[in-house]
DNA sequence: CGGGAGCTTGAGGAGGATCAAATCATGTGG
DNA sequence: CCACATGATTTGATCCTCCTCAAGCTCCCG
């Protein structure tokens, strides 16, 4: 178990105007004009694998666009189990909630090192005709997440959930693509830390992943296709 | 494999004014005015259960709010396998995704009767600035229904799966609770239809639920909520 | 060097899938 | 009205996947 909460790290100030994912993010609909008018500055916030965005249930306050990096939306079951609903990626915005209701509904944790830039509410609601389109855009993004992880994740043996995990990474990281802990895949996939682990190092014995370094991994896509299409 | 998808049955005109649920669907901030320039007629379509609203890839021409009954939505795998990644229900509305897409995501099936009206994309993106709020609600909502699939009725045992949905079902009916098809059990809890059969079977002997009518349920709550939450 | 956290691996057992067959409900045509 | 076909549901028997419990292992840090 691990509870670094305070790991989320505060690194200055974004500026807009020079975004490198301008058209990917919330904003992409603004002018140069539209920006003067945000007064407030945008903070950019670093998180390290583990650091957590923002707790279920405390007051929301903020979104936050990601501009690199991987997170996880956690929620915990009546029995107290925790399983992963949803991960965010470059372009995916977590906490859209906080544009309409009170407090976050997810636990949001980063699981690959990353940076996001914080909007507090208000602003977008300021903003929130001109940023309608895009909104939209964002909360089809997190409905698509989410079914992808029932869909893909959730569905099928444990074979094929870790094959289709894999894949789904590919299309983040180009080349090679990093893992997370064992326990989170298990939450995610709906599976046991060790079933994850045996199945992982089974991929390895057979080549249809190369591990080059702690958890950074090369894959062969057909293999891993194959996998994850039947047995 | 049933596959009627003419059933969708268009059953006349809807009059906002007066409609029941008024606060629940997309158009609980338009004034009698606004209404009025509303000069396309709502329909209003009755669907039997197993009668299909559109289907995953066809053009998205227009979303649904749901006055009445209980719809899934389904998305295919690689491998073929079919797997219902969200429900909707009263105030819900269905194919959101027309308002930044060109086609639906899923095949959006009704699992008990229904009602729902019909609201044409071009309408509803003319009355957008006015529903901005509305449309932020009914977003929030299709992403809580799928985390709740993913949450409550994708972990676990195939028991406490069964469970949780007897649970799920019993806040929209209150007294009694219709159930569907096995095999859409089976889609919708990622497990086979015999399993599914099997532990229905086994609730109504050890008196968790009651048939009173053939897939008409009375539920024992408290024993529901046992088996959700462990074992 | 010793401790701890995460990862790996093993043995055993339970839960669920699979294959197969019997029962039940519905509708159709004779 | 009955014989029959069709499809869904139930039930049984068997096998395999994955969970559980438990022990080693590796790496990192004090």
């Amino acid at each position: 178990m691990k509870g670094k909460d305070a790991e989320a790290d505060w690194h200055g100030f974004a500026s807009c105007e020079d975004c490198g994912i301008r058209d990917l993010v919330l904003f992409a609909d603004l002018d140069g004009q539209d920006l003067e008018t945000i007064h407030l500055p945008i903070e950019d916030i670093h998180l390290a694998p583990g650091a957590s965005l923002y707790g279920a249930g405390q007051e929301a306050v903020a979104l936050y666009t990601v501009r690199e990096g991987l997170l996880k939306q956690e929620q915990y079951l009546p029995d107290g189990t925790l399983r992963i609903v949803s991960l965010l990626r470059r372009g995916d915005v977590a906490g859209l909630e906080a544009l309409v209701a009170a407090e976050y509904e997810h636990t949001t944790v980063a699981l690959q090192p990353a940076k996001v830039c914080r909007l507090p509410k208000e602003l977008v609601s300021r903003l929130s005709p001109k940023l309608h389109r895009q909104l939209m855009n964002k909360w089809n993004g997190a409905v698509q997440r989410s079914h992808e992880c029932t869909r893909e994740l959730s569905t099928g043996t444990a074979r094929q959930r870790v094959a289709r995990l894999f894949l789904i990474l590919a299309a983040a990281d180009s080349a090679s693509c990093r893992l997370f802990s064992r326990e989170d895949m298990g939450g995610l996939l709906g599976i046991t830390t060790q079933t994850a682990s045996r199945i992982v190092a089974e991929f390895k014995r057979q080549g249809a992943v190369h591990e080059v370094a702690p958890n950074l991994f090369e894959r062969s896509l057909d293999a891993l296709r194959r996998i994850a299409a039947e047995g």
